[in-house]
DNA sequence: TTTAAAAATGACAGCGCTGTCAATTCATAA
DNA sequence: TTATGAATTGACAGCGCTGTCATTTTTAAA
């Protein structure tokens, strides 16, 4: 039934230790040695068993995913994009939601990390933002890649998978500004949120760089949310300056911000445009389609578990840093400003 | 650092094979000497290895989740029940995503299977309804828990949780007809997935148990996904006989109805009810909110994985069937039947 | 050629646990 | 009490691999 190593080793006429290094990409092997064994692998269909590698080895064969994020989407993204770096690699995904602000919460990724042999985490917000957290984990000899928001690193703790927030929402707030308006709202993710402090520079960046004024009437607290976008959008549509656009820093935000207009009779995107941020899927499933920044979420996290296994091989430098920007996709939200009506 | 069962056994004064039985629950451990390990277990905050019990003993530690679904909500929802069933049992979750219209696909949950020791499979539509797959995997020796839509388990193959789709979607309907609603239109998803049938079963139900004609052009086949509400919708809105209600199969098509209902011109609810089914977080970001049935996803599945867990632990009868009937959730897309406009 | 250093390969122990089976302890009836 | 079987406990091998270190083979300089 299942080969191990001894058959492919006697298959092949080697030792079982030459068959581990060539599993292992070891580089101290002929390569005539080389393709005899792995003609062996493929003809017995051999893979080398994970619990006994992590038995007996020093070498981790799994990163852990730890999240705590109610977006569907974006987790699913993101697990997805981890999962197909560990299939080509050999590797395993070890799942852990859970609650940042649980009390017990660093004790509990202690634990996890103590009790499986793990290669590294993807960290992503709020963990990948909380230095401290991060330090604690680095303590404990695993690997950490960190997914967050900025334009360069903010120190050189671990690797860092910048998404330059700032630069997406200048391309957004500056579309907006295209179509002619001027007076721009801001809706809010949590200010915790690395996020939330990037693209809310971005979006004074582009107003500065058009000679707009910044009205912090117009700015929002929020959080990530379909009913902080309710409640957003109707402060702003009920303030004293009424914006013509509104700016939502995700697309549930901005989900709740349609919603809002519908309530109060405002059309979108005639009487006023709004703008989301992630692609997620439901932004196509609005009414209107939202405007929105396209955020790759899988390839992000394929790159970070890639970077994991890449340390765990010792085949990484330690501080890389890679950056994506999310692009603007242009859809039915967000129209030319109308003269007054 | 980490304590091993040598450890264990040094501080509560047995042997080795005694902290394993009573790692494993088994029977013949006397009272006295079980507490004195667990003493010592909590001290050491022992945690048997995965890997060595996998390499060594026969029985499986993990569950996988096999599943081929473009939603994300329902995966993570069923991907969250499994995985805090495991937490609580120390069992450990593997993820496979993948193409169940693949031609390989056979093989690659045989392969998977064979090269890690799974106690069993959560299967969901389309697997779990493929009875020519699910003999295949238990041919493997591999457990199977199947969730899938009925009000009985369609054979004994393996232990099935059924979601009873036909009552519920009477329940919907009836609530249609219970709002004046006489010509309810339907958009069904992929033939193949029993949830259709169900749910078209449960809608012909209602239809006739309330003496009603059942008006086969009232029935659109589709898929689903938004773009086949969207369709279905116009389809049935451009037809010879126009319903004032939508039967939509899912959450998803009751969107791209919606969506389809603005492109027309035609208001919901006040002239034409739309219902969806599943009530995912976005039934409630719609505009207006959908009317839907609530399906327990997480519940479902911790029930699915408990019951894998049972049966590796040799305490589950064989099979057993459980029910979950998913309830009406009534919002804001359905509304009285208002006479001719 | 010869020879030393380098490269390639192999032998073997042991990772932390469970399965098997043997040894011990206990409970009960004679 | 003692014998007998049942209940409880323990000794030990070995799961499939990797790490260490010894051995063999190759390479290249003398």
């Amino acid at each position: 039934m299942k080969a191990t190593i001894n058959d492919v080793a006697k298959q092949a006429g080697v030792s079982i230790k030459t068959v581990s290094r060539v599993m292992n990409n070891e580089p101290s092997v002929r390569q005539p040695t080389r393709d005899k064994v792995m003609e062996a692998v493929k003809e017995l269909n051999y893979k080398p068993n994970l619990a006994a590698r992590n038995l007996a080895g020093t070498k981790a064969y799994s990163i852990a995913f730890i999240y705590d994020n109610p977006n569907a989407y974006y987790v699913i993204d993101m697990q997805n994009g981890i999962l197909s770096a560990c299939k080509k690699q050999g590797f395993e995904l070890l799942i852990h939601p859970c609650n940042s602000n649980s009390e017990g919460i660093l004790d509990e990724i202690t634990n996890m990390v103590k009790h499986s042999r793990i290669a590294g985490l993807v960290l992503t917000p709020p963990f990948s933002e909380m230095p401290e957290f991060v330090k604690h984990i680095l303590a404990l000899e695993v690997d950490v890649v960190r997914i967050m928001s900025g334009d360069n690193a903010p120190d050189d703790l671990a690797p860092c998978i910048m998404v330059n927030d700032h630069q997406a929402s200048m391309s957004i707030t500056q579309h907006l500004i295209d179509l002619g308006h001027t007076s721009i709202g801001f809706i809010a993710g949590q200010s915790e949120h690395m996020s939330t402090v990037e693209r809310l520079r971005g979006y004074k960046q582009a107003l500065k760089d058009n000679h707009l004024e910044i009205d912090q009437r117009l700015i929002i607290d929020g959080e990530y949310s379909f009913e902080s976008g309710v409640q957003g959008a109707k402060q702003l549509m009920s303030g004293e300056v009424r914006p013509t656009a509104i700016f939502s820093c995700n697309d549930e935000i901005a989900a709740g911000a349609l919603f809002a207009s519908r309530l109060m009779g405002v059309s979108v995107p005639e009487q006023l445009s709004i703008t989301g941020f992630e692609n997620s899927p439901f932004s196509r499933q609005t009414w209107p389609r939202l405007t929105t920044a396209n955020q790759p979420n899988p390839k992000i996290a394929e790159g970070a578990a890639n970077l994991l296994i890449a340390k765990a091989r010792k085949q990484a430098p330690n501080n890389i840093t890679t950056e994506y920007t999310p692009q603007l996709v242009v859809r039915d939200s967000t129209s030319q400003k109308v003269k007054e009506q």
